[in-house]
DNA sequence: ACTCAATTGACAACCAGTTGGCAAGTGAGT
DNA sequence: ACTCACTTGCCAACTGGTTGTCAATTGAGT
C-alpha cells in the first residue's frame, strides 16, 4: 500500500535526523584532539577531494551548504593557519583557498583516524548492504532535489 | 577490503549530511503555509506519536536532542497557542505538554500533507529497498551509539 | 566603451541546536 | 526528618547553518 510506503519513509527520515546528529557528535569527538570540528573537517575534505584550490562558493557547492556558511569556516581556518589564500588570476575578489602545510598535515592525521573508525563501524555490516543503502539514499536525494526544485 | 568499506561508509555519511539538509529544507517548505517549521512539527509529532502528554525532557529523548533544545520549541509553541501545559501531579516543576485544540487541528493538516508528499517521494522505489535501507541505517546508528558511549 | 545582470566577500540578523551554570523540586538512603 | 544526588526550567553564550543587504568585481550584449 502507498500508505505503508509513507510509513517506512517516515521512519527513514527520522533515522536520518538522528544519524545526522550522532555523526556530527561522533565526528567532533574524533577530531577534538586535533583542535578541529566536524565543520572544518568537511571544508578540508572538500578541498582535498577536489585535488586543487577552490573558491569559497565552490567549497559551498561541494558541501551542499550556502556560500556564507562555507565562508565562515574558511575565514576561521585561514585565521588559524590551517588554510591559505592564493590570488585568483581569474577573479580579483575571490581568492583560491588551499590547505596550508599545517592544514595538510592535520588533515592527513584526521583522515587516518576516520578510516580506522569507519572500518570499525562497518565491520559486521555486509558490503552489499552498505552499497544498497547508499544507492537508495542517493535515489531518495535525487527525487527530493528534483521535487523541491521542480 | 576493509579500505573499501570505509569508502562506502564515507559516501553514506556525506549523503546523510546532504539528505538531512534537503529534508529540513523540504519540511520547512511543506509546513510554511501553516506557519510552522520542521522543528515545531517534530515536537508535535513526538507528542502525537506518544499518544499522551509528555514532559519537555521526554520530548527531548523522543526527538534525540537535548532537553534545552526541546524546551525552546515547546516554550515558543505554548506562547503561540499550539500547545498547552497540564499540571503534572507527579512533578510540580515539570508540567505535561499536550497539543492544544488548535495545535491538533494544525498537526492533522500537516500530517495529511506529509503523507501525500512522502508517498509521492517513495513511488518508484521498491518497498523492499526502503525497508533494507531503514534496517541498515538503524544498524549503523546502533553501532554508532554503542561505539560512542562505550 | 557602456550597461546591466550575476558573482563574490563582508556584515548583520536570525534559527535550531549545543554546553554550562543556577535555583527549585524530587526521591532514595540513612 | 536530613542529606545528597538527580531532575527540571530558565538563562546566557556559543556553534553552524540560514536569509538578506551592500558594495566591488566580472562578463556578456550592445
Amino acid at each position: 500500500m502507498s500508505c505503508h510506503e509513507s510509513e517506512i519513509l517516515t521512519k527513514i527520515v527520522l533515522t536520518i535526523f538522528r544519524l545526522n546528529g550522532c555523526l556530527i557528535q561522533a565526528g567532533d569527538e574524533l577530531v577534538k584532539s586535533l583542535k578541529l570540528t566536524s565543520a572544518k573537517w568537511q571544508v578540508m575534505g572538500a578541498v582535498t577531494l577536489a585535488g586543487k584550490a577552490l573558491t569559497a562558493p565552490q567549497i559551498a557547492v561541494a558541501m551542499g551548504i550556502t556560500r556564507q556558511g562555507a565562508q565562515k569556516q574558511v575565514n576561521a581556518m585561514v585565521k588559524e593557519g590551517l588554510m591559505i589564500l592564493q590570488p585568483n588570476s581569474g577573479h580579483k575578489r575571490s581568492p583560491l583557498i588551499a590547505l596550508s602545510e599545517l592544514g595538510a598535515r592535520v588533515y592527513e592525521k584526521v583522515d587516518r583516524i576516520w578510516v580506522d573508525w569507519a572500518n570499525q563501524l562497518a565491520t559486521g555490516i555486509p558490503d552489499h548492504d552498505l552499497l544498497e543503502t547508499l544507492h537508495t539514499l542517493e535515489k531518495i536525494r535525487e527525487r527530493l532535489v528534483n521535487n523541491t526544485r521542480g
